[in-house]
DNA sequence: ACTATAGTTGACGTATACGTAAACTTTAGC
DNA sequence: GCTAAAGTTTACGTATACGTCAACTATAGT
């Protein structure tokens, strides 16, 4: 049950068929060929959903691909690596709690504008 | 004092003197003419912060203006008008909202994966 | 008056992220 | 065996967000 057509994959994340075969380019999936079709695989989907949540926040394909490698349990042993892979997690994390900081600010001026605009409407029906 | 030339303001935030002219084709920003020289008050300023931020949360120049200009002191208090700007202030919350769903949960993978990496560190050394 | 500096408007170039059409192959159903 | 559906590659097209000249103007300093 763990695998999909590019048709089925597609539909299940609202992207095109397309879309995978660019991200495929990318690096970002690499699904199996049974012939020429792609098969993909529960990493893929997996590795979509990442591809996905990461362009909802901003991120470039290209990183998107950077950070998804990076958790994709590739499971080195190596301490030098597992040493880079710490602080390549630093700096992504600093980078998105920057975007949290941005995110709570602009919620914040939302709220203020939306009670602006709810005490006017007061003093209109008022 | 709120008076920036191009230079000037384009250093305070790190862009391009080409980008805020571009932003100003985009509606983002509508500096005053000192004969042909663009002059820069802190309403853009404001602005431009807006619309950086709104940048590094993955929205294109076009949703961040339509945002921007909701939030701008234009001061209706034509009640359809604000009923309106309640209404996207909705959408726009929950948009962010998502943001920070996607946020949260790659946070969350960070962390996991940054515990297995020190766990690995761990054996290694020990 | 001369030059350096900053600014202006085109206009073309570029990277990202796909869309879309063309031409062909493979697979499933009748 | 034939057709329709789904898949493939190749290649050009498009929107976004600027970068990068080019050619000209305007202003400040010596």
């Amino acid at each position: 049950m763990s695998e999909y057509s590019i048709q089925n994959l597609a539909e299940q994340f609202g992207v095109s068929a397309r879309a995978l075969r660019f991200y495929e380019g990318k690096g970002l999936l690499s699904p199996l060929r049974r012939g020429q079709t792609r098969i993909y695989s529960e990493r893929d989907k997996t590795r979509l959903l990442l591809t996905l949540r990461g362009k909802r926040l901003g991120f470039t394909l290209e990183e998107c691909r950077e950070i998804i490698d990076m958790y994709d349990p590739s499971q080195t042993s190596d301490t030098p690596q597992l040493l880079r892979l710490c602080q390549k997690i630093s700096q992504h994390r600093s980078a998105l709690l920057d975007k949290m900081e941005d995110m709570e600010a602009t919620l914040k001026l939302m709220n203020e504008v939306e009670q602006k605009c709810l005490n006017k409407l007061t003093e209109n029906t008022g």
